[in-house]
RNA sequence: GGAGGGGUAGCGUAAUUGGUAACGCAGUGGUCUUGAAAACCACCGCCUUAUGGCUUGCAGGUUCGAGUCCUGUCCCCUCCGCCA
């Protein structure tokens, strides 16, 4: 959520970042709601300290035994009065918070212009792309020869976009997982086991609600939402609170992200790429706003670097306006190479949401020597992606045989398995 | 799921028949001190330029006025049942 006082403030600033984004906001609307709602807001509590004072006038008279008949009638019109202002208020503020709601994040200025990922700035690149001496194979044509990968027994047990893993892809995912959490505790960042299952006010607090409802699972009968991402349990954890330790705070969890992919119909249909259950390693960080920026590109790192522990080639980019998600300011994807795609394709995404969750969420610390309290910097960033993970190696580290090498820094989680 | 008990400031506790949320500890700043402790003063829940408004889990209701009375709801604890 952005901060009122801004758009009350200088709306033309905001509009134009939000135009970089390509999104198209009437912020006249939102002006006029938020001046309706403090002009009568300012009514109403007028009122009030009228009602206040009456009331303690009453208390006062009656310790005295006189009557207090008339003063209590003029009071109760002053209560009726105030009852009424405060129905024509209830519908401009709930229109004013759902309006804000659906008002995404600005970007930060470095953020590139563009309307699309055609757009994006590639500003790093790491490794050299593999040359096969030899038909190469895509993931899921190597994960079922292997027989490591099981997309038709998936399909029969579930349905479509899930998966299974059995054997050494198996061992390999959960030698995976335990790398990537090593990875980031070594980095700073505490392991967390959170719950897989989040009520509605966790969805809203980190922006996936109430833009993005159809691409979450809903548990019906009980009401809760399973988790798209753990960054929702992750950066709920301070929701409604005001972080006494110093800053900042990281932290890390492997979890099961569960992705309805409503509008991805067609898209990536075969092996591990789009999911509706993946497994993640997902890092989120709470900074101070001063150093946020730096901070994203520390988590930046700490995700890139898996990738070269691993030995994958990929590139990183700095996503333009337009392709940016709703909730962040700042965005680096990190793409891995994949043969059979022959193109890079999304392995992590870094991001800064600066104190657009932690308005939602309602996420604080007090600044040193200052008495306020302010809102934190949220950042997030996948260290990585496992499904696509595998399906990186296995393509990259496949060889003539069908057989595929495992990268020298999985070995130790693998009983120093050198192949599968 | 059932029964009972309970949610008041970071923690622990108050609040006459409904009368407008108090105290202690912890914490922060200051005075004092070579420094620290102690003592004293202020702050110590949120909004507001201010006046003032709001705040007793949450949402309503009754009332001039609700921590207190009423309705709904969430959460916690104990016991029972079920369960990996």
């Amino acid at each position: 959520m952005l901060d009122i006082r801004r758009i009350r403030q200088d709306p033309d600033t905001v509009a134009r970042l939000l135009a970089k984004k390509h999104v198209d906001v009437d912020l006249d609307v939102v002006q006029r709601l938020d001046a309706k709602k403090r002009e009568i807001t300012l009514n109403i509590e007028r009122l009030k300290a009228q009602r206040n004072q009456a009331s303690e006038e009453v208390s006062r008279r009656k310790k005295r035994h006189e009557d207090v008949a008339d003063l209590i009638a003029e009071t109760r019109a002053v209560g009726e009065k105030i009852k009424e202002l405060e129905v024509s208020l209830e519908p401009i503020d709930q229109e004013l918070r759902d309006f804000l709601l659906t008002v995404p994040n600005t970007p930060l200025p470095q953020v590139p212009e563009g309307e699309s990922a055609d757009d994006n700035v590639e500003i790093h690149r790491f490794g050299d792309i593999p040359v096969f001496s030899f038909p190469a194979k895509p993931h899921w044509e190597l994960g079922e020869m292997l027989e490591i990968i099981d997309f038709e027994r998936a399909r029969k047990i579930s349905g479509s976009r899930f998966s299974l893993l059995r054997g050494m892809g198996a061992s390999l995912s959960r030698a995976l997982i335990n790398f990537m959490l090593d990875h980031a505790k070594e980095r700073g960042y505490q392991e967390v086991a959170p719950p897989y299952l989040v009520n509605e006010t966790s969805m809203f607090g980190t922006g996936q609600f109430p833009k993005f409802v159809d691409d979450a699972f809903h548990v019906v009968p009980h009401d809760y939402y399973l988790i798209p991402t753990a960054e929702v349990p992750l950066t709920n954890l301070f929701r409604d609170e005001i972080i006494s330790t110093p800053l900042p705070l990281k932290f890390t969890a492997y979890t099961a992200s569960f992705r309805a992919e409503a509008g991805a119909a067609g898209r990536d249909t075969r092996g591990l790429i789009r999911q509706h259950q993946f497994d993640k390693v997902e890092l989120v960080r709470f900074e101070e706003p001063a150093n946020s920026e730096q901070a994203a590109e520390e988590l930046l790192r700490d995700a890139e670097s898996i990738l070269e522990e691993l030995e994958l080639p990929y590139r990183t980019v700095i996503l333009c306006g337009g392709d940016m998600g709703f909730t962040q300011a700042l965005t680096y994807d990190i793409e891995v190479w994949m043969p059979s795609y022959g193109k890079y394709v999304e392995i992590s995404s870094v991001s800064n949401m600066t104190d657009f969750q932690a308005r939602r969420a309602s996420i604080r610390y007090r600044p040193s020597g200052i008495k306020k309290t302010e809102l934190v910097h949220t950042l997030n960033g996948s260290a990585l992606a496992v499904g696509r993970t595998i399906a990186a190696i296995l393509e990259n580290y496949q060889r003539a045989s069908g057989h595929v090498q495992i990268p020298s820094a999985l070995r130790p989680y693998l009983n120093g398995q050198e192949e599968i």
